[in-house]
DNA sequence: CCCGATCATTGATGTGCGTCAACGCGCCGA
DNA sequence: TCGGCGCGTTGACGCACATCAATGATCGGG
């Protein structure tokens, strides 16, 4: 655990190495992952004296922690950093708004795809290979998606069945036909 | 119809009078609503050449446009202007965390009083009146909270039914114990 | 080497919401 | 006044996904 939704926030952090989950609870516990973060994203920068959600490492991960006051004094001596932060806003913005589509209206084939796709995309952006290593759970793509483990589970294996997705194991997938699955979803 | 997604990005506006609707769509038609705006609120921000999302106006509106080249120069000759943009762009994305934990892991039951809550904090900060208008349609509501209008028609009536809610008229809505619609969404 | 814990998969069954269809109501134009 | 149309409501039915439950696979520790 990084922190969690309420905590007052002291730090903003940078990742070095790892990966970190964003997460919303409800009272009862529902979990909603509202994204995933890898190395050279910013976390704790929603902040309004408090942090809007939960942060958690996926596996080990090494941070590169700046108390708050200190990006103050950054920002206000380096403009173009202000700069660079709202062009992240803005990038998170319209991925948040992305996720609002694939919540409010895909199936869950569409959606186990739109994220293997995006998951490509973001950690390979010249989009040379066409395979996905998911570091995460089952249960955090389920949270991720607003699903079930069982039926991210057995998606997963329709979409193999289907031809659409090779599956060596559980976290690594290998599209044989990218267009295929880019229609698909 | 204001802009489409994609179309490219010329004005940002500043809503005056009236509501405004942005939305994401599908190659089928399927439509999410992704977020309501009212007069103050700013529209064609999250931009990079172009559009990320459609605006419609609900209603007749009137909107203050400025040219982004406009833009660039009153952020650059203004510096604080650039740091109340990063503020709203913070809220705006801690809306949108919000959304998708309400699109992802709530009941068609808890959306529709979470977004009538929403609603009554957002018009009417102070809180005091205990009834919201929805100046949108039941397409709209349904688009926004990825439900049906038959869904959302239907939970209404049984919100109703349930004592949660009077219903003057569609697009009226009373709370009689405010409490226990908090404590139901 | 075995044991328990954790995670993924699979099957049987249930249900919340979607789909399809009909109907009522208010509005506007002929 | 009437008829068409957009919008909201209501009912019957179906399905995609959730729930409940069992089994298999992997792994670290005694």
């Amino acid at each position: 655990m990084i922190f969690e939704e309420g905590d007052p926030a002291e730090y903003v952090f940078n990742i070095s190495h790892g990966e970190v989950r964003l997460y919303k609870l409800l009272p009862d516990g529902r979990r909603q992952v509202t994204g995933f973060l890898i190395p050279g994203d910013f976390l704790g920068l929603i902040t309004d004296g408090a942090y809007a959600y939960g942060a958690e490492a996926i596996g080990p991960v090494e941070l590169c922690c700046m108390r708050l006051s200190g990006l103050e004094r950054l920002l206000s001596d380096m403009p173009p950093v202000r700069e660079r932060l709202l062009d992240m806003s803005r990038d998170e913005l319209a991925a948040a708004q992305e996720q609002m589509l694939l919540l409010g209206r895909k199936s869950a084939r569409e959606k186990i795809l739109s994220f293997l796709l995006y998951r490509q995309r973001h950690l390979d952006p010249t989009g040379r290979d066409a395979s996905v290593d998911l570091t995460m759970s089952r249960t955090d793509i389920a949270d991720y998606l607003g699903l079930t483990i069982e039926t991210v589970s057995r998606t997963f294996t329709a979409l193999r069945d289907d031809g659409l997705i090779e599956l060596p194991n559980p976290h690594h997938v290998i599209f044989p036909d990218m267009d295929a699955v880019r229609d698909a979803a």
